[in-house]
DNA sequence: TTTATATTCAATAAGTCTGTTGAATGATAG
DNA sequence: CTATCATTCAACAGACTTATTGAATATAAA
């Protein structure tokens, strides 16, 4: 076999899996199963598309070994393949956001401009953490939460924000974060707090992020509600 | 605009990204230029596809972002928008490899078979270059070896291979190194100077693996061919 | 100028991808 | 053992992609 001929069967398995992602509706199942593994109505239910377009769609992502099935009762629940596949999506993320304007001004419009408030950095917010000036509510699912959080965060699942509401203080900011720049969880729990008069930021990077910048992460749950756990 | 509609809007546009992935040639031309700025013809005939055909493709790259081109002359250069791609490649590359059973067969069958001898490791190398054993040559081109190599590491890019491997003593082992798992340079490299009777082995891992093991790295030109520069 | 050359453009035919149907599986519940 | 429900399958039309032509641009050389 010839450098070329291997170049071109490796390139050609590269590109099942760029293949597999080139549609914006797998993108999107990628980002939600990233969040949690999920049965196939459920999915179409949060993406608005067709169940059997869901179906095919989870197929298409099987075959190219990004995420795996498992049978329970009549259901069907895809996850992720591996961690490393939602990075791919987000390293594809930072590449567009680079390369393309039209997504750095989505993302500057639609994004930001939610907040009538910037967004808080990490800095600030082990400032103001240290400080016990705020209260961090991790919106992610429980498993990712128990995975890694932030110092102190409690974990209130979008899922179960308005239900559990209450457990937060009116006279404390609240942070709220997800996973990062393209997780829309934070965005509609700030938008569902501030509705019910919390005063809400949410943080602009993620638990990744935070660990990159050196500081400390916890593991495991936690119940308090705080502050510094 | 609703979260759902963000959603949509954002992720059509990562997958304009992953569209322009979609495809082993131009997974292969990001790969090429990975290696240095070039023009469509020469990158036609390295990858043996029609004029016509690689400079629809090459567009199809600019559009999506991914790369830049610069008018010299009559020639168009083409060159990655930003180091972010090849990273992007390489991590398109690593899920493939942790996902389809069938690329790591190729990578297992054909590129380490090539090797009678097994590729060596960091490790191995670390050791070796202190004893002064070996001479170690960096394949990739110069710009890239400017940036970062390995300690002691002499620069013969492929190209002038042929020309130049006369420099290289015939009583000790070479070891050859280019960009990581899938440059197929030093593969070509090696089979260069096997012919040629020298006795070479590969470095399995690449200036970044090096980086990432805690080993020290150079910066700039040598010429130097005695070893530890 | 005219000629050569590198690249792009435009048109085409063959192939692939998508979303929508409605029917087929296959597991559970009654 | 029948009904129900979640999912997949199969087939189709409409839309994109791709490689291949040969013609069109636009720069440089003669």
């Amino acid at each position: 076999m010839s450098t070329r001929e291997i170049r071109q069967t490796l390139f050609a398995q590269f590109a099942v899996v760029a293949d597999a992602l080139a549609h914006s509706s797998r993108l999107a199942l990628l980002e939600l199963l990233a969040q949690g593994e999920r049965d196939v109505e459920t999915l179409s239910g949060l993406l608005g598309l067709s169940v059997a377009s869901t179906s095919q769609h989870l197929q298409r992502l099987k075959h190219a070994g990004l995420v795996s099935v498992q049978r329970h009762g009549r259901r069907r629940i895809y996850r992720l393949a591996s961690d490393e596949v939602s990075a791919l999506v987000l390293n594809i993320g930072r590449v567009a956001e680079a390369s393309l304007a039209s997504v750095e001004k989505i993302v500057n419009q639609q994004l930001r401009a939610q907040d009538e408030l910037p967004p808080v950095s990490t800095d600030e917010l082990a400032r103001l953490s240290a400080r016990r000036a705020v209260v961090i509510v991790d919106v992610r699912p429980a498993e990712e939460y128990a995975a890694a959080h932030l110092p102190g965060a409690v974990n209130i699942p979008l899922d179960a924000l308005r239900r559990e509401m209450s457990r937060l203080p009116q006279d404390r900011e609240i942070i709220v974060y997800c996973r990062g720049p393209y997780c829309l969880l934070a965005l509609d729990a700030m938008r569902m707090l501030r509705r019910h008069h919390y005063r809400v930021r949410r943080l602009e990077e993620s638990v990744s992020e935070w660990r990159r910048a050196g500081l400390p992460v916890e593991h495991g749950i936690t119940t308090a509600m705080t502050g510094s756990a």
